[in-house]
RNA sequence: GGGGUUGUGGCGGAAUGGCAGACGCAGCAGACUCAAAAUCUGCCGACCAUAAAUCGUGUGGGUUCAAGUCCCACCAGCCCCA
């Protein structure tokens, strides 16, 4: 396809087009020239995207996004002199697979095939940068092997586990979910409501690396905000873990070694602990049926049915009315020996911490509130100043005991260390951290996913898997239609193996991974991605990671980048690599809303299919657009003219090179400049300059919006009838080079076709920018007089303060405005302004 | 409820504490053209007949010679946590 029209009587042919696109990508195949070479000369840089899922549908926009402009900034850095490593692959293993699957009928594995050489193709087509030869597919069994090695080496060093623990449980999709994957008390894929179930599930220890995982936050380039996610989501708090006895029917409850029996608690006011007056426990929990007595059975057996029915998001809002009822246990306070009761009452929930809470409702907005409707003790054990009653409950942090008997008086963080160490000396208390972090339960029911290298044999227990022989292959012929058992335990001929221990028949686990496993290593496989005998090589690794630019969403700052960190520092741990971050530095890209800024969704039918728009202006025209109109980290809505502004800009880009190319190239250093050169030989090195900086940091709208001005001003210098045509040819080359980028396509054929130079100008170097042409000899400046502008001044650029006082002072205007007033401070801002202060 | 983040023309968006609105879209006027498209030139926050003046970055305070930018409170939207 060709755009035609006419300027000036003449025809000319816009000829940038699809397939300007096709015949350069072409080339650039067939001559290799992003072929990664690790040797290649040049400070190694690894720049990565998110892979992506390959659903069933093609790269949308928020792809398109994503990858176009990350590869706009390779490619920049390639010209840079980096030796870019720059690979692509696909996260496709999962869920959605397997539910087209159940809808459709056809197979998972055939139908990710299919999407992936789809995308393959449509990524080709975008004209990346991106070396296919390490391309990674996790549904490959070449690739999930080495999920199961892992596994495998996490549970000989303790970091894989199994236990019985309460689940969430998404009914829709039949499967457990980790906690990251339950949003509002909802499944994230589905949206149904999650269900708390106890089944025995297989853990990874990520609470092992807790304060690690804490610790190193500041030292990575990532957003702020992300690390303070992470930082909320690790959720660290420092406090004390305390105890009390259990008396129930009147009797000391004992272990079943004979000693008492302890109720723990965890509190990060510690100071409080001699207001308790009552305890709460989850009544879900199984120590809620150990303390119930008889008496008050049929009222916490009819509690337990209400609560299952009320959401966690409901059960731990602060607003919600709050109920419970009471056990007919007692605890029994370690220091002043006060028998308090015990509730179960839903605003506790099993799932966190030790699952009791100590209640002190003088000093606790939840426990008040609980206390007050119930008619529970209320004692006032912290003042905020010595012998002042402040309205309860009391919550701030600060004040001074009373009614602790010998901790009265004290300060309440002397008091905090006081009752530690009196607990302590009896062994009911200490010093405690705690993390809301908690394990991540990798197990899931589902079919589409790393099946878990592990056999159960009736004799031996639990067996992992010899690693020659892995992989354990994840079965063709399965029934997946859920059911809520796992599609494999349903499938004999993958269940049925021998015990590798003793040789007698067993049954393999039937669960698979949680996908976020294939995606917490991938980007140390890329690099090693043919590795048949080793996860990755050691050398290989520590040579090209960690990965120098991360770019992908930021929905991803609690799950998958908190994986694959935790990932990092085991494999460290292993000897396995040498560092202790995957992803130095970290970019989150915005999201693309569609024209009614609303997100973009196929039910609110407000979707942009990028095909269309390529198939219609190209791949360039479409990237470029991406670039400018959106700061890149915010998003924003799509809009379709904003196009047709690209469109221009390329089209006129055009014009002036094929002006150009009429012109010889030649030897500019020996030109003599007058003020037209000047003034384009700024705006020239301006634009380097800026567009430099602007693309370095992501900020892809401000440096096209540089070589917009850049080319409004070869345009007017090209209607400058004395101009210098050689002159002119090189402001046009270095423009092209700028924006080769963005349009690579349309800036290789414009190099190679229009100026006839040597292929490729990705092999040409970056521009620089001569710091002496931004030099002007004067510049102009605003002239304040208490703030406001009164007029503005020429004044040289390299003045300094004094000159330019006496300048502005001989000024008439400023002496009329002065209007015999004193002056108090002059103040001069070299290059910009200048602020008289006057009384 | 706690934490974070955003708020700038008709629109997308720019502004190391230093001339708010770069660049672009839309709009208006002009050149070229039989005409249109394209290209080129100029104008383009509000108030105002025009100019000057004044007012203008969600609202209200504060710091500063100087605040879109820093601080405090509030309002609205979005995100995370409860």
């Amino acid at each position: 396809m060709k755009f035609n029209f006419n300027i000036n009587k003449r025809v000319l042919i816009m000829s940038y087009s699809v397939e300007t696109d096709a015949k350069w990508q072409k080339k650039w195949e067939e001559t290799g020239l992003y072929k990664f070479d690790p040797n290649k000369e040049g400070k190694k840089l690894y720049c990565l995207e998110m892979f992506s899922y390959p659903s069933g549908a093609k790269l949308h926009l928020g792809h398109w996004y994503n990858y176009s402009l990350t590869d706009s900034w390779s490619r920049f850095k390639r010209m840079q002199g980096y030796n870019v490593f720059h690979p692509m692959g696909f996260d496709s293993f999962g869920l959605p697979a397997e539910n087209y699957a159940i809808k459709t009928g056809i197979h998972p594995k055939d139908s990710t095939l299919k999407n992936i050489e789809t995308m393959e193709h449509q990524l080709r087509a975008m004209g990346t940068t991106v070396d296919w030869d390490y391309e990674v597919k996790t549904c490959d069994p070449e690739y999930y092997k080495w999920n199961q090695w892992f596994f495998l080496k996490l549970f000989e060093k303790g970091l894989a586990y199994r236990k019985n623990a309460p689940v969430n449980w998404c009914p829709s999709c039949k499967t457990v979910l980790a906690n990251e994957q339950v949003v509002d008390g909802a499944c994230e894929r589905c949206g149904a409501e999650v269900e708390h179930k106890n089944m025995t599930q297989w853990f990874f220890k990520i609470t092992e690396y807790a304060q690690e995982l804490l610790d190193d936050l500041p030292k990575l380039d990532w957003p702020e905000k992300t690390k303070k996610l992470q930082t909320n989501w690790i959720g660290r708090s420092q406090g004390a873990q305390v105890a009390l006895w259990v008396e129930k029917d009147g009797k000391r409850l004992k272990n079943e070694d004979g000693t008492d029996m302890k109720l723990e608690v965890f509190t990060t006011r510690v100071d409080t602990f001699m207001g308790v007056t009552y305890v709460v426990i989850a009544p879900e929990s199984e120590l809620c049926d150990k303390l119930t007595t008889d008496e008050c059975r049929d009222a916490i057996e009819e509690y337990k049915k209400a609560t299952s029915k009320v959401t966690e998001i409901d059960r731990m809002s602060t607003t919600r009315e709050k109920t419970g009822v009471f056990t007919g246990a007692y605890a029994i306070h370690p220091l002043n020996g006060r028998k308090v009761p015990i509730w179960a009452a839903d605003y506790v929930v099993a799932g966190y911490g030790t699952g009791v809470v100590m209640a002190v409702p003088s000093h606790d907005d939840r426990d008040f509130d609980f206390a007050h409707k119930y008619g529970l003790d209320i004692i006032r054990v912290v003042q905020s100043e010595k012998g002042v009653d402040d309205e309860l409950p009391y919550c701030e942090k600060k004040g001074y005991l009373v009614n602790s008997d010998k901790f009265d008086g004290m300060e309440m963080h002397e008091a905090q260390k006081a009752i530690v160490e009196e607990l302590s000396k009896i062994g009911m208390g200490e010093w405690k951290v705690n993390y809301r972090l908690r394990d991540w339960l990798i197990s899931r029911q589902r079919y589409w996913g790393t099946p878990i290298p592990m056999i159960h044999c009736p004799s031996c227990g639990v067996v992992p898997v010899p690693e020659k022989d892995l992989p354990v292959l994840l079965p063709y012929e399965v029934e997946f239609t859920p059911d809520g058992e796992s599609p494999l335990a349903k499938c004999d001929a993958f269940m049925n193996c021998k015990c590798p221990k003793c040789g007698g028949d067993a049954r393999r686990d039937p669960d698979t991974m949680d996908t976020f496993v294939d995606s917490s290593w991938y980007q140390f496989r890329y690099p090693d991605n043919k590795n048949a005998n080793e996860m990755f090589n050691k050398d290989v690794i520590n040579k090209i990671c960690p990965v120098d630019k991360y770019v992908g969403g930021a929905e991803h700052a609690c799950m998958h980048l908190l994986y694959a960190r935790f990932f990092t520092k085991a494999m460290r741990d292993m000897g396995m690599l040498d560092f202790d971050e995957p992803f130095t530095s970290l970019v989150h890209q915005g999201t693309i809303l569609g024209e009614d800024g609303q997100k973009m969704s196929k039910s609110k039918g407000n979707t942009v299919a990028p095909d269309d728009y390529i198939s219609k202006y190209g791949s360039d025209v479409f990237r470029t657009y991406l670039g400018f109109g959106f700061a890149y980290i915010e998003g924003g809505p799509w809009s379709d003219k904003g196009l047709q502004a690209i469109l221009k800009f390329i089209r006129r880009i055009e014009n002036a090179a094929s002006e150009a190319s009429s012109i010889p190239s030649s030897d500019i250093s020996s030109i003599t400049m007058g003020e037209a050169e000047k003034e384009l030989n700024y705006a020239l090195n301006y634009t380097i300059k800026s567009a430099t900086a602007d693309i370095d940091r992501f900020q892809f709208n401000t440096s096209i919006a540089r070589m917009m001005e850049l080319l409004n001003a070869i345009t007017k210098y090209g209607q400058n009838p004395n101009k210098i045509p050689e002159f002119y040819r090189y402001a046009v080359e270095k423009l092209i080079l700028i924006l080769s980028p963005f349009a690579p396509h349309f800036c290789e054929e414009t190099w190679c076709e229009t100026f006839g130079n040597e292929y490729s100008i990705f092999n040409q170097k970056w521009p620089s920018f001569d710091e002496s042409a931004l030099v002007k000899d004067s510049v102009e400046i605003a002239v304040q007089l208490n703030g406001k502008i009164i007029f503005r001044e020429n004044v040289p650029s390299e003045a300094d303060q004094s000159s330019v006082e006496e300048l502005i002072k001989n000024d008439e205007r400023f002496v009329s405005a002065l209007a015999g007033r004193s002056i108090v401070k002059f103040i001069y801002v070299k290059g910009r302004i200048a602020n008289i202060v006057v009384k």
